[in-house]
DNA sequence: TTAATTATTTTTGTATACACTTTAACATGC
DNA sequence: GCATGTTAAAGTGTATACAAAAATAATTAA
């Protein structure tokens, strides 16, 4: 019931700097020239969390991370309410931030949601990909031998999650690929956290059939394999009751 | 290169509290009980916006926001940044907050990915879909025709977009149908800025034909509805390039 | 009068202060 | 020894202070 009622709607002329959706912030800047500290510390943790150098359940004292990075706590919280809508973070009230620890339902959730839309992602890819395109994915998979050739874990994980926004940004829709972005670094987490028995190289292996199958326009086998390719990850989690219901279960009551 | 190097990655009990998903706090909280501050602005805000006692481009200062709910800046600046990642503010740095102009361009990719997620949606639905589901939606589409009928404007905006929602939400997914609500709100945003001349009582109609098939279990006609309707309702948006690129294309330089 | 320049006021962005809650550490009683 | 209650430390949530930038108003020159 609260009104909020304003002067008679001053409509702000639009200066229009920054025309094009939001894609101005998402590309790199050159150095490290004052792009929001705010943004700097929020991708730094999720480096951390993404590269396993924290671990869910893992408390994020506000000025512990402020006093590394030099700045206020004002800046901390902003970061880490960011992280929280990201779902990277847990914030508990009066108790503070915690790396995300997903439960088994979210995780299926979240696998579910990905084989719909990534299903649907390939389906329309078949109908407008272009030569330009595959020649991408082309170097894309090389990329993704060579990091996993040379064993570089953090390298290989975010260039196989990268794989997926790369065939939603090929359809020229930001907001989808922006997204489906935010659904990779949630199952990252996931996989991380219930240690994800797929190998790299098979997960490889299956994105390379997928680009063999775009190449021919099969629609049909695209989405068989990429539906495959998600529920193949989601088997391979180690999903059964673990550690923390594990505790709950043996408990009297 | 910011390493956020920690101590040993001390993990915090699982203290357990709110089992489940995050649906705890989406839930209704009995009364003004304090349910964050922050939380009551952004919805406030929302409300206003989608209700159109906020027009798009509008600027939304903080001080005089802060007056009005009694509140510092700081809570203010919390619901701002909330509703800018939900995309209905957008923030310009050292500018301040303003009501989301959409562009053409974010509507048609909006609608695009609606059509892709909701086809998928309707398909999956019609294998699982109960009774009480049907009911339920028999219900709802009852209440759209009686907000119609007197003529509630908001209210039957809010009716139409959950209508969308409540379909997601069927399918016992959270993470879905959280996505689903963003990119409603955001919809509802932009047929509000691009004066739609799809009427309500046009879309209830065709929200009844899609219950009409789910009820079937015609899954053909199911997603072949709902693509029709979210493409007519995009159809009737007016996106000519009207104001914002008028003034600009009308400009010497 | 109009345009450009300077001065003034708003408004944002970040840091800091402070009250209140939680957590832990310790002491007391059983 | 274990549980319970009490006290101290740490941490969160909100308000406020202050510097820097932007918007607005005033002033001057053409």
């Amino acid at each position: 019931m609260n009104t909020l009622k304003t002067k008679p709607a001053k409509i702000a002329k639009p200066v229009k700097r920054g025309n094009s959706l939001h894609v101005a912030k998402t590309h790199e800047t050159p150095a490290t020239v004052s792009i929001g500290a705010t943004q700097r510390i929020a991708e730094s943790i999720t480096n951390a969390i993404i590269e396993r150098r924290l671990m869910p359940g893992t408390k994020l004292t506000e000025q512990k991370i402020a006093d590394i990075f030099k700045v206020s706590r004002t800046i901390v919280r902003q970061a880490l309410n960011q992280l929280s809508r990201e779902h990277l973070v847990v914030l508990e009230p009066e108790r503070g931030a915690f790396v995300a620890m997903p439960s088994i339902e979210e995780a299926r959730q979240v696998f579910e949601v990905r084989t719909m839309i990534e299903a649907a992602v390939v389906r329309q890819l078949c109908t407008r990909i272009t030569d330009t395109h595959i020649a991408q994915l082309r170097s894309h998979l090389r990329d993704e031998q060579e990091a996993i050739k040379r064993t570089d874990v953090s390298g290989r994980t975010r260039l196989l999650a990268d794989f997926h926004v790369l065939l939603a940004r090929m359809l020229g829709n930001e907001v989808l690929a922006q997204w489906l972005t935010d659904l990779l670094s949630r199952s990252s987490l996931i996989s991380l956290m219930y240690q994800s028995s797929h190998s790299a190289a098979h997960s490889q292996d299956e994105h390379a059939q997928i680009v063999d199958a775009l190449e021919k326009r099969d629609t049909r086998a695209a989405t068989r394999l990429m539906e495959h390719h998600i529920a193949n990850v989601e088997r391979n989690l180690r999903l059964e009751p673990n550690c923390p219901d594990l505790a709950a279960a043996l408990r009297p009551f």
